[in-house]
DNA sequence: CACGCATCCGACACTGTGGC
DNA sequence: GCCACAGTGTCGGATGCGTG
């Protein structure tokens, strides 16, 4: 074999961090050491990977070439690390997921993909939608839970499932228990709502389309607990997924509201995974117990 | 001048080979 | 089987060089 795993492992770390003493520093290497392993990965096939500009190291357009078969190379090496190591397929795995499925949805998942012998590692990462996609794209992380829509050449989008949102407010507001809201209604509540950018305030600002200009958003949080706490303290109505508020409507701290018939609240989960990385069996599994939900 | 990459050099660990 | 030796790969420290 020509070149060794280990100035694999250089390889990606420069790659990651376009960086050569960095990349040395993640892999508990000297600075010297990494820069020769890179070269020497580079002679033996007389190839340059990365461009020298100065004292830059960026990679080049073989480099961007060869990334995603590394990364996959390393990737199906650790797989078959595991399984001779714990006798198991299904390996550590770095999952991003948006707010809300991260607190609703994957922890559940989190908790049966690690119910094995073989206790595999996850490390969950909560971020908006685009933070996730950049990670996902960066190689950083091994798959992405979304909740709005993307489009981008590197990232294969795929369906999970189908998820609703409900106007909810406090068993004391004056809209609790009225049978339908009008838009005059949704006009002169007062909102406390998710923030721009999140997956949910998309999803809310397609529903209430040709009413945003006159909406009153008196609140704009990051978090949907406090969300429900401040409709439950009466400030005003919200707008989150259903299975935020589940338990609330059951407990009668929170009473839902239904919207006019045209008004649409449902949207999909979507799984996202970069085109060229290695699926691996533990990719899959995830996948598989997440389809089980 | 500080910073970052490349190179040189010696140290060390590991492996293969040959002699006993 | 044990030992000595050579070859190979990897490492870190020191240093040089180019750039901002």
């Amino acid at each position: 074999m020509k070149y060794s795993f280990r100035q694999l492992e250089v390889f990606l770390a420069a790659a990651r961090f376009q960086n050569i003493t960095r990349a040395a520093e993640s892999l508990a290497m000297s600075q010297s050491a990494a820069s020769s392993a890179l070269k020497e990965l580079e002679n033996q096939f007389d190839i340059q990977l990365f461009d020298r500009v100065g004292k830059r190291l960026q990679l080049n357009e073989l480099g961007r070439l060869y990334r995603p078969k590394v990364e996959s190379v390393l990737a199906q090496a650790g797989e078959l690390e595991q399984a001779l190591s714990k006798h198991t397929e299904v390996g550590a795995l770095k999952v991003g997921a948006t707010l809300t499925i991260g607190n609703y949805l994957a922890v559940g998942v989190m908790a049966e993909y690690m119910n094995t012998p073989a206790r595999p590692k996850v490390s969950l990462e909560v971020a908006n939608t685009s933070a996730i996609a950049r990670r996902v794209m960066d190689y950083e992380l091994d798959i992405g839970l979304i909740e709005g829509e993307l489009q981008s050449p590197d990232l294969e989008v795929i369906p999970w499932r189908h998820d609703e949102l409900v106007i909810f407010c406090s068993p004391e507001h004056p809209l609790a228990g009225k049978d339908g809201l009008t838009d005059e209604d949704l006009k002169s509540a007062t909102w406390i709502a998710r923030e721009p950018g999140s997956g949910t305030r998309q999803t809310f600002e397609r529903a209430m389309h040709g009413l945003l200009p006159d909406l009153n958003i008196l609140l704009e949080l990051e978090h949907t607990e406090a969300i429900k706490r401040a409709v439950q303290a009466n400030l005003g109505i919200g707008c989150l997924s259903r299975m935020c508020l589940s338990d609330a409507f059951k407990r009668g701290d929170l009473v839902p509201l239904r919207a006019a018939a045209h008004r649409r609240f449902d949207r999909q989960f979507y799984f996202i995974l970069h085109k060229q990385k290695y699926r691996s069996a533990g990719i899959d599994r995830w996948m598989e117990l997440c389809r089980e939900l």
